[in-house]
Formats: C-alpha cells, structure tokens, sequence
DNA sequence: TATGAATGAGCATTCATTCAT
DNA sequence: CATGAATGAATGCTCATTCAT
C-alpha cells in the first residue's frame, strides 16, 4: 500500500526534525558523546524510528554534514568570478561570507570536528574537501582577474584562497559569540585585506 | 629507598614516549577510537603501566594538550611587541609562525578537536582560549603602534589579531600537507596583508 | 505504541527471576564476587539485560535487600502489640518468628552481609535499621504491657526488644542448616525465655 | 646473616601495626573495597612491604580473623563448666561476655561479615564455627548442671547455648554504639533471662 | 628487607543495532 | 511505520601480585 501524501510529508517533516536535533547534539557534545536515544528524545520520538529515517547512526552524521553544506556551500559560492569588477565582488562578497558565517555557529562545529578528524570522518571529510576544491578555484578566477586588472598586489592565487578560507573557517574560533552583525562586521574589512587590495 | 636517578630518568622518558604516541594516536584517530590500550601497545608497554603515568585517559589527553602548548606557545609569543619597525617585526613574526604552524601537523589536529568541542573538552579549551587572549592582546599592542607610526592600514586591531589567529589555525586544514618549506612560504605574504600594510 | 499486557507480564518474571537468581548468588557468593554476567547467566538472559531492569549492579543489590524486606518485614510485625494477653500472644509470636526465620536461609545471609558493612551498604542499612526502630518499638508496647500485668518480669524494655531481634536475627548462624520444623521448634522456648516470662 | 634481636622486634612491631590497620579498613570498608595500598598506607609503609609479612590479602584477611580470636576465644571460654553454683557462674559470665563484646566494635563487624559469607570466607568461617562448637560445647555442660540442680528450668541444650550465642553476636547490630558500659549492662538481664532461670 | 614500577586479569557499564510485537 | 526489549562487543579502570633495584 503506497503511503498518502500527509504520510510522506510527516515522514518528510519527521526526518528533518531528527536531522535538526542531531546536528544540535553533534556539535555540542561530539560524535561519541551523542547518542541515538538523546537525538530521539530531542525530537519527541522512540529510538527505535531512528532506524527508520537513518540506516546507523554514522549515516546520520553523514547527513548531518552533507545536507546544510548543500544549502550552505550554494549561497558560498554564489557570486560571479567573472564580475567587471573584482574588486567590488570581492567587498561585496567577503561581507556576504562573513554574515553567512556568523550565522551557523552550530553547524560548523561539526565542520572543526570533521576537519579535526579526517581519518576518522573520510566520507564527510571527502565532501568537505571537495567543497573547498570547488570553493577555492572559483575564488582562484576572481583573484587571478583582479590582480591582472591590477586591482590586486600581485600574491600566489592559490595561497590566498586558502587564506580566505582559513580566516572564514576560524572566525568562529573567537569566543565572541553572538550573531550580532555590529561585530562581525568588523572582520569584513580584515577579510578584505587577505586578498591585498591595492591602495 | 627511593628511586635511583637512572630508574627516574628512564620513567621521565617512558612518560615522554607514552605522550608522544598518544599524541599521534589521539590527532590521528580522535579521542574516543584512541584507547588505553592502542596507546600503551604504541609506547610498547602493558595497558596497565599508562595509568602509571597518567591517572586517566581524561588526564592524558589533557596533557597531550597542555605540554606542547607551553613550548609551542613560548615561541609563537617571542617577537617583541614594543619593536621599533613594527612592520618589520610582523613580517618576520610571519615567517616564524608559519613556520611553526607548518612544522606541528599533527599537534595542531588536536587544537581543531578541541576547539570543535569545546564544551565537551572544557579544561583543554580553557588553556588554549588562554593562550588566544595572550596572543591576541600582544600581537594588538604591535598593531596598533603600526597603525599610530602610519604603517599599516587603520583597522580594527582586536579583529586583525583574531583574524590573523584563524589564518594561522586554519593552515592546516589545507591538504597540502607535507612541511616542505616552499609551499609554507607562500603563506607568508598573505598573512603579512591581513595586518593591513601601506603601500 | 505500548507494550501489550502479555510483554508486561513477561517483562515482570523476568525481572522476578533476575532477582530471585541474584538473591541467590548475592548470598552465596557475597556482593564482589556476585558479577553481571553471572547474575544474566543464571537468569539464562544476556548481561546486558540486566541493565534493563536494573540501572546498576548497586541498585540491583538493593532491590534484592528492600523488596522482600517489605514482606518479610509485614509478616514480622503482624501481630497484635495490644493484645488482651501479652504472654500469649508473645508465645504465638515467638512460634511464628522463628519459623519465618527458619524459611529465610538464603535472604538472611544478606541481611548479614549488610550488617557487617553498615558504612558501604549505606542505603541497604538505612532500611534495615528503620525496620529495626518499627520492630523494636511495636515490641516494646507488648512488653510493657506484659511487665505491667505481671506477666513479665521487670526488664528493661528496650534491651528486651532489642535482645529478641539479636536472637532471631542469630539463629542464622548456627550451622543447622535444613529447615526442618522440629529443630527450629527447639528455639521457640528460648525466645520465649528472653522476655522473662514469670513462673 | 641472621637478624639482630632488635631486628626481630621492629619487624615484629611493624606486624603488629599492619594487622591493626588492616583490622579497621576490613571491619568498616569490608574486604574488597580494603586494597593493600590503603592498608600499608593507614600503617605507614610501602605496600610492597605488606607482602614481607603476609603472603596474600587473604592471609592477611585470615590473620586479621584468627589471631584477635585466639584471644577473644580465650577470654569467652575462661569461665568453670564445673562450678558449684552454675547459676552464680552463669550470671558472672553473662556479665563478662556482655562486657567483652561491648569492647570489640571493629572486630565483630568482621565476624559478621565472615558469618554472611561463609562459602566465600571458607577458612574464616572454619575455624569461627570451632570455636563455636567449643563455647557451645562448654556451655552446654553448664547449662546441663544448672537444670539438673533444678536452678534452670528444663530447656534443650544445645539450642539454650545456640540462641545465646545468637544474642551475644546480635548485640553488635544495635545502634546503641558507645561502649558505655552503663547501656551495655542492660543487656545482662535479658542474656541471663535466656537460660531460663526458676524464679 | 624495603620500595614501587610493571603487569594483566577481571568487571561494570554503555550503546548501536536488531527484531518481535 | 513505531516502539523498546534484547543483545553483546568494546573499553576504562582497579588492584593483587611480581620482581628488579
């Protein structure tokens, strides 16, 4: 008997909110320290329909990571490496990043711990990784076009994309924890400066 | 009859290899798939001599911490912050520090687990958000005298120091992981740009 | 969905069985040398079992001590401290004490147990004892009443009570072990004696 | 090279020393929770060095047991099967056995643990049950006069000295734990009691 | 004889996963 | 599909005992 659409969008929904509570749980207490029964009781349901939505609990973490790194890695990349004008992508750019960082204080712990563990964590690591790749080339154009426009010092393209990366990834080292724009603020022209504007 | 010198001095090293392994084992495959066990089987020893040592796992993975961050802290904090040339000073510190940063792949892993779990590895987080806050609070007075002598670019100093703190830490989540040098060099000038450098 | 009636029910034997089997081994074999594993064993269920009807081994030990405590404990204090005749009700009592006492070979030696480590059974000999004040205190008003109609000799009373429990709870010790009726009978007249019965 | 005599003393007091602690920590921790490292500790040696004068915590659990008994036991058993008078003697006896047990709060929590633990304690409790036999048996000669001279009522034996037994052994289960002696010679009546005197 | 480092057997407990209801 | 009882592998830790110094 195929289910009704009310039952697919419970189930729908159901998944989401396991998915929501273990991210939760992973990045306070760790992959070992968060258990299959408090991700349950988190989201209101028996241990037992975990299974049902997750085949083992690695699964989940899997998930955990890969789903919002879709969603998150999309609105990372969306600028244009081809702009007129790099510079000002840049500018608008690293603002943007820095605003999307300082909103998911949450889910890039999980990110600390993959990257903290990679033998441990291969398959979340690999998409991780491969977001990187992916990230730091198309950053790899705009920069290389700015520099050739002259807009900026002349530096290794490569080296600077990692840079830019490692800043945004640490960001979230700083004790300073609240999502209050007026701070966050601050590190955007930091950023900038990464990328070593002319003048 | 207490122990003669040889016995302490061959403890001394039986307690430094114990480290070293757990260390390795602990950055390698993350607390919790690190046992008693593998470790004491590296440091080619019984399980039972590791409590010798160390009076719990908790205790050794503190110390994994603690003891390199003292030395490794000494020297990431030797640069003179009342330098005359604060540029020049940076740009050396720079050098020195990635370095430094290059030469620690697998002790720096342990930063990254730590840092992602804070709440979990409280005591760990303690010392190294201590040393955060010493490191920052020096390399601000250096900034600022940078700024006030017209070499670097006004900016926020506190969050040039957290910056240039993530890009430090975040090196090592590249993958180019070998320490050979000319890679690591390429780094320099990108972190010599966070600091805002007229001209 | 809840567990049907029949799962209860099976549920309830089987933590009835681990309990009884405990008992027995706790008994035997004294709170150390009593394992998880052999307590499941002898329960003919898996160790980890146990956990699910037991959150420790401590707590294990103590449902073994409070739950026929409570049995026991009613049948002891059923009888009736304002009886028009004291003496013969302490004669009834007596009789009946003794054969209960004689029909708790296994449980008893727990009580022992618990007795000789006041200090680490805390919580076992905190209930024992307030077992001990109910007994000694309902007993104590038959006695009364019996001295005071010149049933009893004048004794002091508590030291009456307490000198009973002593008795009983010693009858134990003897090394007539079988619990065949016409021994223990022998002791019937000498509980009596205790109490002083004039003439 | 045999030992000076002042060797043997020191050695001999060293012994002594050991047997005491270890006599406290079995009577009030019990037997497993007493390690040898908080024996030798109490007695203010090198743990190694328990193992020079007692050959395994059991012997030491065995010689915390039997030596202190050989005196106790002495002490119990000095009274005249014979006497005369078997009422008189049994009243001073009475008096003496309260008296003694009322002074051996620690080593009698040893018995009772040895006594909930037979099979466990199977030396122990060997050689506690001789000497019960032995008390039993001397009392019984007693008791036997004392009914044939028609000072004791008619009661059975064996079970009169059982049940004494009992009721010494049990006064150590009171809370009454100071060894005043003024709350101690209450009992005496009640122990007296039990013999069935006419009268 | 005294010391205490080394050893490893032994055990309580946790928890992912299975599966009957 | 939902539930939660059952299972047992895995692991940190304790501690009696040995033995080199």
């Amino acid at each position: 008997m195929a289910l009704s659409e009310d039952q697919m969008k419970a189930m729908h929904k159901k998944r989401e909110k396991i998915l929501q509570e273990a991210t939760m749980l992973f990045a306070v207490h760790g992959y070992n320290d968060t258990t299959i029964a408090k991700v349950a009781n988190a989201a209101g349901i028996s241990f037992g329909s975990v299974f049902t939505y997750f085949a083992s609990k690695e699964e989940l973490f899997y998930a955990t990571i890969k789903e919002p790194l879709e969603k998150l890695g999309e609105e990372l990349l969306s600028f244009d490496s081809n702009a007129v004008n790099p510079m000002k992508e840049i500018e608008a750019l690293v603002q943007k990043h820095v605003l999307l960082i300082s909103q998911q204080p949450v889910y890039l712990r999980l990110f600390q711990q993959v990257l903290g563990q990679p033998e441990r964590f291969k398959r979340e690591f690999e998409i991780l990784n491969q977001f990187f790749q992916l990230f730091q080339n198309k950053m790899g154009i705009l920069i290389k076009r700015g520099q050739e426009l002259g807009q900026l010092r002349i530096l290794h393209v490569e080296a600077v994309a990692i840079s830019y990366l490692s800043f945004l990834n640490g960001l979230r080292l700083t004790t300073i924890d609240g999502p209050e724009h007026d701070v966050w603020k601050l590190f955007v022209p930091c950023g900038i400066q990464l990328f070593g504007p002319v003048e």
